[in-house]
DNA sequence: TTTTGTCAACGGGTTTTTCCGTAGGCAGGT
DNA sequence: ACCTGCCTACGGAAAAACCCGTTGACAAAA
């Protein structure tokens, strides 16, 4: 599953909005497109089978078929193996050292690792 | 910094081996491609300055100009905010949801954390 | 009814990515 | 000198990605 700039921009906004019409993600994108040029984008993912449409009204209201969860499995797979030799502990690190981590993220990942730790002794 | 399919592939390649011929690139790809084709992604990543040359007896040593680290950094982000809507503390969860990660990796984790919250209180 | 606005479909143009064949250079062996 | 083998440069085909204009449909407003 590998999604190129554009598309996973339009992705984003599926999986951020749970759904949207053509004109709602247009509006999202930062990137001030054509009506047509999200049109496009749609119907490609929609040939990859990434999104589906419902009518809504005369328009259509676009859903992601993939959920974040396994996009982001296998993003994260591919950018570890590729990058951090795929080492789990660098890329963390690379995550972790973002500056506006809050102290309360910090100690839910520290909780995430104790549960783990304690699960498989 | 955004390196489509192959040419993270090839970025991959000479990370991991610091530097490498053409052939040596080739040999590392896990599709058996012409040499010429690894030539090109070599070509077009050098006109985006992201790799080097120098002559080597009859051929060329590449050299990645851009460290693997400064293309984490970003694929990171990239990621992180695409598909994660931002939280590092999901992706982390995704990052650690990973079955074959050491409890030696795990215990290094949380060591970080620890060092990063007594550094900043 | 006419106009206006929004919509999807279609087609086309441009760029990027991917892949490779061919040509030509050059060194080493015969 | 000639051939063989490895190398790069060049060109180009094919596919993918990207962007948008035009068209025709449809409904609501004027």
């Amino acid at each position: 599953m590998y999604f190129p700039p554009r598309e996973l921009e339009v992705m984003s906004v599926l999986w951020r909005l749970g759904s949207a019409s053509v004109a709602e993600v247009r509006a999202e994108l930062k990137d001030q497109l054509a009506y047509t040029s999200v049109l496009s984008a749609l119907q490609t993912l929609e040939e990859k089978e990434c999104v589906r449409h419902e009518p809504e009204g005369r328009a259509y209201r676009y859903y992601p078929t993939v959920d974040a969860k396994h996009a982001g499995k296998s993003a994260v797979a591919r950018i570890k193996d590729a990058i951090f030799e795929g080492s789990a502990e660098r890329m963390f690190a690379q995550l972790v050292s973002d500056r506006h981590i809050t102290q309360e993220e910090l100690q839910r990942m520290q909780q995430l690792i104790a549960e783990r730790l304690e699960r498989e002794p």
